[in-house]
DNA sequence: AGCTATTCATAAGT
DNA sequence: TACTTATGAATAGCT
């Protein structure tokens, strides 16, 4: 029916699959329609679309839950127990499921770590490893500045030593100059000052987390 | 189609009611099984005649059970009691708990877990704790260490400075005693050395990740 | 159950 | 998305 004849497989077009679930739809729903009236059967039909979107028909005269339970009863399959079963399974499942993170989740943080199995022991190894790396990473920052500090400290003190010894010297010069009644060394001496008494500030600067 | 139009309503007759009602419930089902193909759509589809029989249709890729689940989910109607709400809500909310947790694991290791293997990778991983915990021991000594070293330093650096104003003081007292007021660059100089000089003070500021 | 005239559903095109 | 239409499919009435 149609223009032509249709193989019965998958229409790998999108939009013709879609254009062609929406005509075929509307026809099985009128279908079931029509048998329910004409034949006084009682249908249910549910749809979903391959896009999820649900399409549903139910004869009037009953409803789905009626229909159902008419089902399990003809058919001696238990749509309930089934689901009950099904769901319980499932809470059993994901709760396993959930204690056994819970627990890998300890083991990372070093609890209850002595009864644990190889593989297990070997993903946490692998874990703790490269937690090791990356404090150690943070430590060698860490260092590293610590180095730095020390090395500008140390060249603070050299140049306090130094400035120390100069103004040794220019005190001892101008002793002697003074004692030889020259008065100039003062003014020498504030002239050289300012440069070679400037004290280089120390910046720590320790902040190290980014 | 047929030979003539019919109205949609019950067929009285009995017989050709029967009649009829195979007929179309043959079409029907090969009509839910082309459109399932045809369109990946899952359908479910479930009939009772008149006289009470059922007949079914469920597309291959799918069951009743789960089909309904779906029916419920989207419709927002309860086919079961509250009580498969209820687990059906619990396995919704553990889904999501694990769901994190799995987030959180995968954040601590970066890798997921399979299977496990009995006690033999025990000794491993307590090495592996151990040595970490030396690492950081060692590690920590040695943050002592520079600690220490840089509060000696430190402590020397205010010594130097201490010497240094200290002696200024001298040469200033010294150089004003030898000009006898008649110069006074020297005193001016000798105020501003206190600040000069001032070493700043220092703080490492070690943080330190506990 | 088969058969076939007839209506219906719908694939492709617009 | 909706309408059109040629065509194949479904099926009503009959055997």
């Amino acid at each position: 029916m149609g223009r032509g004849k249709i193989e019965i497989k998958r229409i790998e077009n999108s939009t013709n699959r879609q254009v062609t679930y929406s005509k075929r739809k509307g026809g099985i729903v009128k279908k079931a329609k029509e048998i329910s009236v004409l034949c006084d059967a009682q249908v249910s039909l549910v749809i979903f679309s391959s896009a999820g979107k649900m399409s549903e028909f139910c004869s009037s005269s009953t409803t789905l839950v009626k229909l159902l339970d008419g089902y399990q009863k003809t058919s001696g399959k238990k749509l309930w127990d089934a689901k009950h079963q099904h769901l319980s399974n499932e809470v059993d499942r994901i709760k396993k499921e959930n204690d056994n993170m819970q627990i890998k989740l300890r083991h990372l943080k070093g609890e209850d770590i002595t009864s644990l199995h190889p593989k297990e022991l070997m993903s946490i190894e692998d874990a703790l490893q490269n937690g090791l790396t990356g404090v150690r990473a943070k430590q060698m920052d860490f260092l590293k500045m610590l180095k730095e500090n020390e090395r500008a400290m140390e060249d603070e003190n050299r140049r306090l030593n130094y400035i120390l010894q100069h103004q040794q010297l220019s005190m001892d010069e101008s002793t002697r100059e003074m004692e030889n009644g020259h008065h100039r060394i003062g003014r020498d001496y504030s002239a050289q000052m300012p440069l070679t008494f400037r004290v280089q500030p120390i910046q720590p600067n320790l902040h190290h987390d980014k």
